[in-house]
DNA sequence: CAGGGGTGTTACCGGTCAGTAACTAGATAA
DNA sequence: TTATCTAGTTACTGACCGGTAACACCCCTG
């Protein structure tokens, strides 16, 4: 006995629990269709759950995509560890896996770009709760990339990694709108060659 | 007699047709709230008309996003034509007043980046009619492009183009979600840098 | 003058939206 | 056992959505 503190209940088939169903299901909705396009009822259903469990969670909708992009942010934030973790001590490595990585997620058929850069275009109020997850969580990411760029000793730092930054951006939009055999195939190319300039 | 033969009617105080004072509307209201966000209505109320006359020139309010996207999308490639009035022959120089026009729409404190590829991230579906819209001009710009880098004289013509076209479609995304004051700042540097790369 | 086409106005349709109330079932914890 | 907490269910609200019907208006043309 006194096994299940608290943490396990209510797991009927999956055993997870309805607040994270119900994120996970907002989540490929919004990014799938896009955020005004769905509807509460739409993410509720395909967590398996209602639209009061979904209220009993979040105050609002408002607030549901907030704590979605929120969770999306701390996944991409985990990817400086990783990359630290698979060069250690060579930031220049580092570089280059980082540049690998980001063009898989720019080659992947089923990318429809960047989630958060997507909400920034469909949610223009200045007082949405998701606008400062987004500006948190890009501006996390510059300085990330600055410090990367800075640890492997190019001139520019800021320079580079700006660059580096409007590049990955500018390739996740493209997928969207000439698709992947637009000039997005050409990422890994460009990023390489702005790279290799600053590292002389 | 016989002066205005039908292409002058109903201008009350403006002498603009309620079709033009529809579209214009439209496009304003669209880029600045987003498409999905904006209701006919308002559309209809912005134009100085109703419902009922905005329904009698489209079809749908789908056909409405179509044709202003269609609009502005005869505007961006007039840019062309311009540049070669401006520097008749000198493909070079032409290519510095892209950069120099691009930049001026990249720092637009108003600037909430390109229309078409906003719309293309609020509208995923495949078959919506603006999508087709967006893809002819994105693919249009492409190859325009591509032209002018190769009138330059450059080694890798579709390289540089699709290169300096990733770089203005992430300036333009990046001032939406991480302001004026980020990445965009550099696209004029990062731009350069990479035409003079290319022209050695 | 008579006619007609483009416009304005009002009211309406069915559907969907975000959000809530009230009640039930089930599992846990004392 | 009893009490409590969470989740499921149904039904509802009021607002708004895209789109339409019917009719009055007005200016232009014949």
């Amino acid at each position: 006995m006194t096994e299940t503190k608290g943490l396990a209940r209510n797991e009927s088939p999956d055993r997870i629990p309805p607040r994270d169903r119900i994120v996970a299901a907002a989540r490929e909705l919004f990014y799938r269709q896009g955020i005004r396009a769905v509807g509460v009822d739409a993410i509720a259903e395909a967590a398996g759950t209602n639209k009061m469990t979904l209220y009993r969670h979040f105050a609002s909708k408002d607030e549901l995509v907030a704590e979605c992009l929120r969770r999306l942010s701390v996944e991409k934030n985990e990817v400086w560890a990783r990359l630290e973790a698979e060069h250690p001590g060579d930031p220049r490595a580092q570089l280059q896996a980082w540049l690998r990585e980001a063009a898989g997620n720019v080659s992947d058929p089923r990318s429809r770009g960047c989630a958060l850069a997507n909400a920034a275009v469909e949610l223009p109020e200045k007082d949405h709760p998701a606008r400062q997850v987004i500006e948190q969580c890009k501006q996390t990411t510059r300085e990330n990339l600055v410090a990367l760029c800075r640890r492997a000793g190019v001139a520019r730092p800021e320079l580079l990694a700006d660059q580096l930054f409007m590049l990955l951006e500018g390739a996740l939009v493209c997928t969207q709108s000439t698709g992947h055999a637009g000039p997005a195939c050409q990422f890994v190319t460009a990023g390489q060659a702005i790279i290799d300039a600053h590292l002389r």
